[in-house]
RNA sequence: GCCUCUGUAGCUCAGUUGGUAGAGCAGCGGACUGAAAAUCCGCGUGUCGUUGGUUCGACUCCGACCGGAGGCA
């Protein structure tokens, strides 16, 4: 039996995604699923660029606005929520539109990752950042992996800690290591037929639509939202206020820069994020890139319909 | 008009007694398997304002010119 179909548009943020699919949906019957680490949250709207009813067209979202910020989220819960927002679509016969930028979520759903019941373990999580805080800790930390994961170790730069440390975690957890997980995965094939896109900008012009956009983030109430969310008890520690955008206008909210530079800071860092997202999407052979600069949004669509059509 | 300071990377600036230049930020490239908007690694991209001169050799010393800042008039 042939895989399902499954679209995707990743890509770099402020590229036009969230548009794209709306109009991809409306065009071939589809719905939105979000593959954004951040939209996930409740009460993160304006910062994350959550498409607001408008925006949605008619189309349903799934995966959006369904987490409480406070609350732990991973891949492995994405995989999970995201596999069954597609199924639910399929079973009303329409098309799976999977949209954002979290590059990570999209491979955790669309690549075969083998995810084991349990294989966290945050006291010993803990136990191990504390001893990454000093340089011979980390050495230490890399050390180890060594004499578990000789592979992982020689992969992982030492100053990597978090990748050291769930390379660690994963063995004391699993009693398999993370490198001889990868290998079983790549050996299996994904649940889907997966059709890839991402939006091409000329650089300055993606770098002006960012600065732009938080311009526009800050005139709408990123401040006032990001002070009700401290107000209702957030945690500055949280993974919600990790999120650019929050943590540098939390920063400002303490005093310890202006507000002007917490701007700044967003802007830069999410330019920088963009970089980021950009050298993933590239990496995946996958992906049909679409020169975005100059065209209509039905334009654009048209070439992904094409795409689609040709992999029937 | 005269005096003083100043002109080096996209920006802010270093540059030893003359041996064709280097930091931070910006920018660029890369990694990424349960925190990923996170985490981490790598890379100077240059008519040293212009033009003459001194010198084996000038960002460096001298002259002129051009631009900027300040002071005296």
């Amino acid at each position: 039996m042939d895989k399902p179909r499954l679209i995707v548009i990743g890509g770099p943020t402020a590229s036009g995604k969230s548009a794209a699919a709306v109009r991809l949906c409306q065009r071939i019957g589809g719905q939105v699923i979000s593959s954004d680490s951040m939209q996930i949250y409740r009460g993160m709207d304006i910062g994350t660029a959550k498409p607001t009813e408008e925006e949605m067209g008619g189309i349903p979202h799934h995966l959006l606005s369904i987490a409480e910020p406070g609350e732990k989220y991973s891949a492995a819960a994405y995989r999970e929520l995201a596999t069954q927002a597609i199924q639910s679509v399929y079973a009303s016969g329409e098309q799976p539109v999977v949209c954002g930028g979290t590059g990570l979520y999209i491979d955790a759903l669309t690549k075969p990752m083998s995810f084991a019941e349990h294989n966290e373990d945050e006291t010993l999580r803990k136990e191990l950042s504390a001893l990454s805080e000093t340089m011979v800790g980390k050495m230490r930390l890399h050390q180890m992996l060594k004499e578990i994961d000789p592979e992982s170790a020689a992969r992982l730069h030492i100053n990597d800690v978090r990748r050291v440390i769930r390379a660690i975690e994963v063995y004391r957890t699993t009693g398999r290591t993370i490198t001889e997980q990868t290998r079983l995965d790549k050996e299996r094939e994904g649940d889907y037929s997966v059709v890839m896109f991402a939006l091409e900008w000329p650089r300055e012009i993606l770098y002006d639509r960012i600065n732009k956009r938080v311009d526009v983030m800050i005139k709408n109430g990123l401040i006032d939202e990001v002070r009700t969310l401290l107000n209702n008890g957030l945690s500055e520690g949280s993974t919600a206020m990790q999120a650019l955008g929050y943590k540098e206008i939390v920063a400002a909210l303490n005093g310890r820069i202006s507000m002007n530079e917490a701007i700044d800071d967003i802007k830069q860092g999410s330019r920088h994020y963009a970089k980021r997202q950009l050298t993933w999407f590239r990496r995946d052979e996958r992906v049909h890139w679409i020169q975005a600069s100059g065209k209509s949004l039905d334009q654009i669509v048209d070439e992904m319909i094409k795409e689609i059509e040709s992999h029937a």
